[in-house]
DNA sequence: AATGTTTCCGCAAATGTTTGCGGAAATGTT
DNA sequence: AACATTTCCGCAAACATTTGCGGAAACATT
């Protein structure tokens, strides 16, 4: 990089000591007016931008948060990005974004980065498989500003924003037995996520309550495809009045697969998802679904880590509300 | 956060200078195996990790690349930066990102603040509107490695990554013309982009060549909404057979506007869109589409910047080819 | 025994900034 | 005139690291 003006070429100009450029140009008190003037106009002139690596050395604090995912590719975590980083602008922090690949190494190292960046604090989402979930740990005992989001890890007092998994999964429990469904195929995502475990149990208590003939049949997909050939090799032989899809990803899948068995919706069969809104949009007839909103999720979160670098330090669980958003698929 | 390691704690124990310890961490010659073995030990006792900020001030240099993009929450973008994380980890390097809102005021915020935290480069999408286009020239010129990304300036000597935009729109033009359509409908984005005007010249330059006799209607979409609303007005009082999307907003908004005019899809009229073919997916039948793909044009980006990095600094003007991926919409 | 070479390590300066402390000059108070 | 207070500013240390230079000891060469 070109020529950088520093305090010291500044003072040299004005013949003033280093330490009363620093003081002039955050208004101290001890700087009088007239120097303050002379020593502001110089540094914009000079284009003066103070050296971060220098502040940062010297107070130990920088202005970046990191941000951890397992893939940035994702339409949930992208808008919580997305909000993130909005609000982290406005409170003078940037983003340091890395992706686990939801891979637990990779996480460890990333987390590792991050200190090593002496990050402000830091948003995680945690991997399927953590190896070490005593790390996390550490990091929290070491004073690490540590807000885990969506995936969180069973850890008691520690900073929690997600979604609200449970209420979701039984607002769609609900809206389902409302509508009188009465067979249900119901697809959730891989059994060793904690939010596959969480809106499963939730969904299933909510049916055991309120209808306790009614067991809705219970599948598990990995992915798009696998959704699709569930669906697809489930109507081979049965039938089923409603689908319920625990995400995007299948959902996805699910609807290729009504495609191709030429199932009409909502009369041949009823769909509902959980999403965050704009995939269950793009289907016609659109989707029912219940909200959960990254873009809310990571305005919560941001807010929480503003409180927490505020002081509020002691650990809180956060639940950002579902509503059900009522589409043309019920 | 707690107690860290540091080069003198670790030579106050050994009784050796911090000098030495130093040296001994990165395997200088002048230090005795005896004791670079007694320095790693300990120091991987302690924990030890270099200070970024301390290594930064004195060199000068960060491993951290920055990233600019009017929005994260976008397909194409955040697949381009999924790319560009993964290499940049494999080379050492994390990724801080900014979002410009496609605000001109706030892309020069960013610029400054990748300026003050010292990257190692900037990768750039610039905003639709750049008040002060001559900035860019500024950071070339201060010798910052500088890579424009899928919407440029129209600054001869620099560094871009493009995906092939003309030859995209051609193949466009041309498998339209193969299928011997007639009546057509083309939905651009906004006029004032130049990856617009570049799609919009190329495809009406491939229909002149090629059938003279047909021109295809032009209208231009901000969002999906808009793009909806001009099929549906349009197909009020005319018919078109064939309805060619530039990017994935628009086709959504066009989708939605043929599920509620009842248009069957190809029959009625045959779509065609530019996109990175995950939108193009979703639908039934599935749009046939010419790929422009974010993370190969990523994975582009990042090699560049890597060479750049290497002294290949010439600029450079960098196309990522485009195919034609097709459906069942034609 | 004197000189040259190698091996191993420390001194000190430098990076740019912040901040406690102290001090000179100016002003105010008896 | 003597003292106290205020105003304004500089000194120097500190943050953690890197690196040119030099130097002491050990060894090898005449």
């Amino acid at each position: 990089m070109s020529q950088t003006a520093t305090l010291k070429k500044i003072s040299a100009q004005l013949n003033l000591s280093i330490s009363t450029i620093s003081r002039a140009l955050k208004n101290h008190p001890d700087i009088s007016e007239n120097t303050k003037r002379k020593v502001k106009e110089l540094a914009a002139l000079m284009e003066y931008e103070p050296n971060t690596y220098a502040v940062n050395l010297r107070t130990n604090v920088s202005r970046i948060f990191g941000l951890i995912v397992p893939v940035i590719s994702n339409l949930f975590y992208e808008s919580f990005i997305s909000a993130v980083e909005e609000d982290a602008r406005k409170l003078g922090y940037s983003l340091m974004i890395l992706q686990s690949g939801n891979d637990s190494i990779t996480e460890i190292e990333n987390l590792k980065l991050c200190k090593q960046t002496r990050v402000a604090g830091i948003f995680i989402c945690i991997s399927t498989h953590p190896a070490h979930p005593e790390i996390y740990q550490r990091y929290i005992e070491a004073g690490m500003p540590l807000i885990f989001f969506d995936n969180v890890p069973d850890i008691d007092s520690c900073n929690k924003v997600c979604p609200a998994d449970e209420e979701a999964a039984t607002i769609a429990a609900v809206t389902i037995l409302k509508y009188n469904k009465k067979k249900i195929l119901a697809i959730f995502g891989n059994d060793e996520l904690s939010i596959t475990r969480k809106r499963m149990a939730a969904f299933l208590k909510t049916f055991e309550k309120e209808a306790p003939k009614l067991t809705p049949l219970i599948k598990h997909a990995d992915s798009s495809l696998q959704a699709r050939q569930i669906v697809k090799e489930f109507f081979a032989s049965k039938k089923a009045d409603h689908i319920f899809c625990m995400s995007d990803e299948i959902l996805i899948g699910v609807m290729q697969a009504t495609y191709e068995l030429g199932l009409k919706i909502p009369t041949d069969v009823s769909i509902l998802t959980i999403s965050n809104g704009f995939i269950p949009g793009l289907f016609n007839p659109s989707i029912t679904y219940v909200e959960t909103s990254g873009y809310k999720l990571g305005k919560l979160a941001i807010k929480r880590m503003a409180d927490h670098l505020n002081g509020q330090t002691m650990s809180q669980v956060i639940i950002q509300p579902s509503i059900l958003v009522e589409g043309a698929s019920m």
